[in-house]
DNA sequence: CGTCCACAGGAATGACGGGCGG
DNA sequence: CCGCCCGTCATTCCTGTGGACG
């Protein structure tokens, strides 16, 4: 038995301190509120293309582009939502489906998730693409409907499978009897045509739109508006605001990074027991996130992907090549009595590695002496021994170790 | 100026576990 | 229960290549 004390602290506090958040939900990205400050254009834009649906008329094609954090997705959902509402006073048979492209994966998957939004229930394996492709067209047809399909995150559905699903979407009414297919396209890659079929991608953007990141002013308001509804009145500094809108605008106007830094912040304050967030809880929270965020993803990695960055780690060299942590990573393995990769697939694994921001992975010629890839660890060593073992321990880990086996099962 | 290193990274293929329809 | 198809991970085989060296 503890010290009970202990707790009641820690609750104590949490009951009778202080209380900063009115409601911390609203400060999530997944919130949609009904404002959407310096969007009205875009709304009122996407507004007018899909409101042909109310007359029963299908709406155009219409390809949005942003990069992450300019309202792309809150303001089609917000269009949505209300065109819905509408579209029920009128007694048109209108019905939408939001797919996060790379949520949901791949191609099967997505037309799995069109087609329970028809009504009909699809297995999540064991069908082939076109059999579930069929059965959503015919869904579809059956329930005589303006049917818009929403693809969001589409360039990274894209980038890794190419544009069949998109090619087979903008043809499918030319197969559909009564009901009609519209398709909103969200990507946050501007230069996502280069990756498309022309044919596709003239079809696919007969109203194309552009979301510009917030600059500071702008995302100073959109947080002062989001910080009434979740902040308790006087628990929010104005130093603490504009710090969040510099932070969030420096790094390419990004919305949903200064909602979660302010969040953050908040509980950071919380949790000390402040009156007031201020400007310090600001940078403690951009501190922490970005610490979680490669925490999270260091203990996600599989077991062959801490293996690689373990052998980086030991190499314990400002840059190395594919060959020397190839060697390393051989080592490892054996003491390990782990089954050995490929050097092919360990240089997938090394993208992959750079992708998530965990190594830097550069290709270079060093001449003479071949081309390779230059790598370097970008995350501090000493979180690498925060999460694979404490001190010392990483040392050992190379002659072998239990605990490094049982730590990767988890 | 060609060679040739040490890989990059694409394509094809296979093993595997999950899950269906019949 | 079988046969089929799915996605994922991995292997095998392969062609491509920037640039220092000779």
């Amino acid at each position: 038995m503890g010290n009970p004390n202990i707790l009641d602290d820690v609750f104590e506090n949490f009951v009778n301190g202080v209380k900063l958040f009115k409601d911390r939900e609203v400060l999530r990205h997944d919130y949609l509120p009904d404002k959407l400050p310096h969007r009205e254009s875009q709304i009122r834009l996407l507004g007018c293309a899909v409101a042909p649906v109310l007359k029963d008329a299908r709406c155009s094609n219409i390809f949005i582009y942003g990069k992450t954090g300019t309202g792309k997705t809150a303001v089609t959902k917000y269009v949505l939502s209300h065109l819905e509402a509408k579209a029920k006073e009128y007694g048109a048979s209108v019905r939408f489906c939001y797919v996060n492209c790379r949520m949901t994966g791949t191609e099967y998957r997505i037309f799995a998730n069109l087609s329970q939004s028809v009504g009909l229930m699809i297995p999540f394996t064991g069908l082939s693409v076109g059999e579930v492709f069929d059965r959503f067209r015919a869904g579809l047809d059956a329930t005589k409907t303006l049917f818009i399909v929403v693809l969001d995150e589409v360039d990274a559905l894209i980038k890794d499978r190419g544009d069949g699903l998109l090619y087979e979407l903008t043809r499918i009414n030319e197969t559909l009897h009564k009901s009609r297919v519209s398709l909103i396209g969200i990507s946050n890659d501007l230069r996502l045509k280069e990756f498309l079929d022309p044919r596709v991608f003239s079809s696919l953007s007969e109203e194309e739109m552009i979301f510009r990141p917030y600059d500071a002013s702008e995302l100073r308001n959109i947080l002062h508006e989001r910080s009434k509804l979740s902040f308790n009145e006087g628990s929010l500094s104005e130093a603490a605001l504009n710090v969040c809108s510099a932070l969030a605008a420096a790094e390419h106007g990004d919305a949903r990074r200064a909602l979660d830094l302010l969040r953050v912040a908040g509980e950071v304050a919380e949790r000390q027991g402040a009156q007031i967030v201020t400007e310090d809880h600001v940078k403690e929270a951009e501190r922490n996130i970005e610490h979680n965020r490669v925490v999270e993803a260091l203990k996600n990695l599989t077991l062959h992907s801490k293996l690689v960055l373990l052998s980086v780690y030991h190499l314990n060299k400002s840059s190395v090549t594919t060959g020397e942590i190839y060697d390393v990573y051989d080592k490892i393995c054996s003491e390990l009595g782990a089954g050995l990769l490929t050097q092919r697939r360990l240089g997938t694994l090394v993208n992959e590695l750079d992708v998530m921001g965990l190594l830097n992975a550069k290709v270079v010629s060093m001449g003479r002496y071949g081309r390779t890839k230059k790598i370097r660890l970008e995350i501090p060593r000493t979180l690498i021994k925060e999460v694979f073992g404490s001190d010392d321990r990483i040392g050992l880990l190379v002659g072998g170790t239990q605990t490094f086996l049982s730590r990767n099962s988890s």
